[in-house]
DNA sequence: ACCTTTACGGAATAAATGTTCCAGAAAGGA
DNA sequence: TCCTTTCTGGAACATTTATTCCGTAAAGGT
């Protein structure tokens, strides 16, 4: 055997994921790359391949963490209503604070690089499906304990939680006023409970 | 006096906008907009700037085009959830369609560039708070004419509404599905009429 | 017809970008 | 302890990028 690497390819996949979403993937250079993960220049090539290989593998690791601790928090939820409304103070709250990236990496990603490569669009799009199969799941599951308005299929009104977050998370990548949050979610989660 | 220039500024202006739009601000590179703008490198430097003030420029361009056109939309419409209906149409066609940039300059915009650049922060803060005031002043008319319900407040459901059309820009900037569109168009404007 | 102004085309430049290469050092098994 | 493996740091590379510069040509007013 030999030496073995200094650093933990789930850490660095962890920052790396930061990086390219804060920044987007044209926006952050190789060098602030190499700066950023703190490892060397050809021990990032070794290990994760080129920056095309690696922003891929991030976007992968994001859909693992962060949208399956989403899926999960949703398939476990007892009350949906209450679930949905606290996955979007989630979104809120990281909008509102003054540190760490903005918006979702998944939309970012969407809008800057699936119209011209397939690759990440491939990625970006289970995402959304495993993000709409999970609150049709849970809103199923709503509407059957009555929690849930019957007026509109799961599917739909999966489609239509998911486009209101999509679209608060594009806000919250800019300048966002906590009372649009606050409007955005009373009037859907009434939407959900009406009828 | 001296000699003229032989391209009209606003064209090239348009022809910027479909570029930016497209591939975005860090996404095309200065020799493609040279090509694609069908001018020379001198010309675009001395009548635009750099890169960076050509596409502040092609932006407010689509302010005033675009954007100018869906606020005038709003603001001669008589039947208002009909005028709204009209403009996720449009949007809806303009995803599903072969060609053409997707999804809305402004919210591609905002999420590669708001974060990290104040002046186009600037600019797509107008533009949301433009849109957020017409569709107030859109609703505020409906809601007096009986066409939308008044269980929530003008300003609130103008934001919800520009949440659900900035979820669909960035829906539609991916592989998109007719369906999805027509599950959020019919929700929303169920929601808009229901009382 | 001339002269001034300004657009034009393209070569040229400096900086940044993504990637590779190499020498040395470190780790662990024999 | 030695040897093999492979990680590491940094120099080096080729390419691309954004931008400038300059000689030439064209337009319009006098």
């Amino acid at each position: 055997m030999a030496r073995t690497k200094e650093f933990q390819i789930d850490e660095v996949l962890d920052k790396a994921v930061n990086l390219f979403w804060s920044k987007g993937y044209n926006g952050i250079s190789a060098e602030e790359l190499v700066q950023g993960l703190g490892l060397s220049r050809s021990s990032l090539y070794d290990t994760f391949g080129d920056k095309h290989s690696l922003f891929k593998q991030a976007l992968k690791r994001y859909r693992e963490k962060i949208t399956g601790d989403v899926i999960a928090h949703l398939d476990h939820a007892e009350n949906i209503p209450e679930a949905i409304k606290e996955i979007f103070i989630w979104s809120q709250n990281s909008a509102l604070q003054a540190t760490g990236p903005k918006g979702c990496f998944m939309v970012n990603s969407r809008i800057e690089l699936a119209p011209h490569d397939s690759g990440i669009s491939d990625v970006v799009q289970e995402n959304w499906q495993a993000l709409e199969d999970a609150y049709q799941r849970a809103i199923k599951r709503g509407q059957e304990k009555g929690q849930i308005s019957k007026s509109h299929n799961p599917r739909a009104l999966a489609r239509f939680v998911l486009t209101n977050s999509w679209g608060l998370s594009a806000y919250g990548r800019g300048a966002a006023d906590k009372k649009v949050f606050d409007d955005i979610i009373k009037i859907l989660l009434s939407t959900l409970k009406s009828d």
